[in-house]
DNA sequence: AGGCATTACGCTGGACGTAAAAATT
DNA sequence: AATTTTTACGTCCAGCGTAATGCCT
């Protein structure tokens, strides 16, 4: 039976040219390498080399299972990580969400429900969840919108927030319409709220600052207007005395739905 | 590092569902499978089985590393096999020939210079040496043609066998044109000669016998033609009293080439 | 009670290293 | 003289089997 090992040093020879050197590189002595080899033969039932009385070399068809031994040993590799690979992802429950605030609140969930489970999450547009949860590449998807087997998560209304010298800041209530020419600032990583705004949008400009302090930072000093929920504003949001403004489209008003595979 | 011994338990464990069937189907003892087992896990670096205190079975990712387990050994399998396949191919020298003759006479110096060294030989068509000669899969090809690198072997004749009372026997010689139309006995496996005939002669029948006894048998009761080279003549081939007569075409009168590779 | 997995433990064969031989550079 | 392969030989540990334990059916 073929021997993982051995072929490992009969790589190496390959590389190397003499056994002295593989014996180095394993760290194991001359004639460990010249019986693996000898065993190795053995194996394959077939002369593998050419030797002199101090010098031994691959023959052709030597030169052929080295071939064969490389590609044993990376799918040997590579069989090992997707073992690796598929046992995290049993321990992993993978979430893709179309927005934070549903995913947010999924997770304090998950990690009272799924203790010591790996989470991995990602913010994305619904149709890459839709994909994901497709082709189970995810456990669990949020979307926007009720689809086959989800239950209704939660709902979250979108503001508009304004300083008090703003003119908008006047209004008692807003649409997207009404808005629309404006410019804004924008944290990215909104999932399907940033695409959604932009589509309603055509006229307005975006300002993205990935950066949470960096946001923080413009919101206080500049006077753009910049979207905000009632879900982060129950949260430690500061608004630096800024107005909110609901915005009446129904777009504004989404129910968040879960959907979880097996 | 992998033991592909132990992959092997471990797939007989998939099929057997027991440490105790599997100690049984290796002739080996229960605590040295458990060992296996433990090693396996420790070398996918992953738990492959959910364990009861007196059961064990495959848990999801285990069920996985079935399947890369089975991939594995099978590779492996499959590259002995090649390996000793190549082997074979080095000591083998692989002959394909358009006709008997030629290939005889080759045999005949090979086991002169090449002592030692398996033949494996071939009687096909033209078409199919030089394709073989094209993918290197054969390593003397021998057509009745020059082509490129070949050299000049050796020259067959055909001739028409009749026995004395033959409405044919009274010509001192024929054409293709001539004997068009008559039934003639054939052994087969006659390479290119076969071929060669039905087309030069598409209104005669040709009855194959393949069996080298039977066929001198049916040359001796029967009158029909048949057709024989000076080669064959000159050699062992008894002649029944029959008549010997020359065919003028150009197409009878053949010279073989021989291509060496390498 | 019989079957199964695992641990404990003693033994042995195989694998390794050291030493040495023989040959090549 | 240095390097390289291979054989010989002694040592030691990994891997095996036996026995025993605990558990389930």
């Amino acid at each position: 039976m073929l021997d993982l090992y051995e072929l490992k040093q009969f790589a190496a020879f390959a590389d190397l040219g003499t056994l002295s050197k593989v014996a180095g590189e394993f760290h194991l002595s001359t004639p460990s390498i010249t019986r693996s080899m000898q065993n190795l033969e053995e194996s394959f039932g077939v002369k593998l080399f050419s030797r002199g009385k101090n010098r031994i070399e691959l023959n052709e068809t030597g030169k052929a299972a080295v071939g064969y031994a490389r590609k044993l040993l990376q799918e040997a590799d590579r069989a090992v990580e997707q073992v690796r690979a598929f046992d995290l992802r049993q321990k992993t429950i993978v979430v893709r969400s179309c927005a934070p605030a549903p995913l947010w609140e999924l997770l304090k969930k998950l990690n009272h429900t799924d203790p010591g489970k790996m989470i991995s999450s990602t913010i994305c547009q619904n149709e890459e969840v839709q994909v994901s949860l497709g082709e189970k590449s995810c456990d669990i998807g949020i979307l926007p919108f009720p689809v086959e087997g989800a239950y209704e998560f939660m709902k979250e209304n979108l503001f508009v927030s304004v300083p008090p010298e703003h003119e908008l800041a006047r209004q008692k209530e807003l649409t997207f319409e009404e808005i629309n020419g404006f410019n804004f600032l924008l944290r990215t990583e909104l999932g399907f709220w940033d695409t959604m705004c932009r589509e309603k949008m055509p006229a307005s400009k975006f300002l993205v600052q990935t950066d949470t302090e960096a946001f923080n930072e413009l919101v206080r000093a500049s006077s753009l207007p910049c979207f905000i929920t009632d879900y982060i504003q129950e949260k430690e949001m500061e608004d630096y005395g800024r107005i909110r403004i609901p915005i009446t489209d129904p777009e504004a008003k989404v129910t968040f739905y879960v959907k979880e595979l097996s």
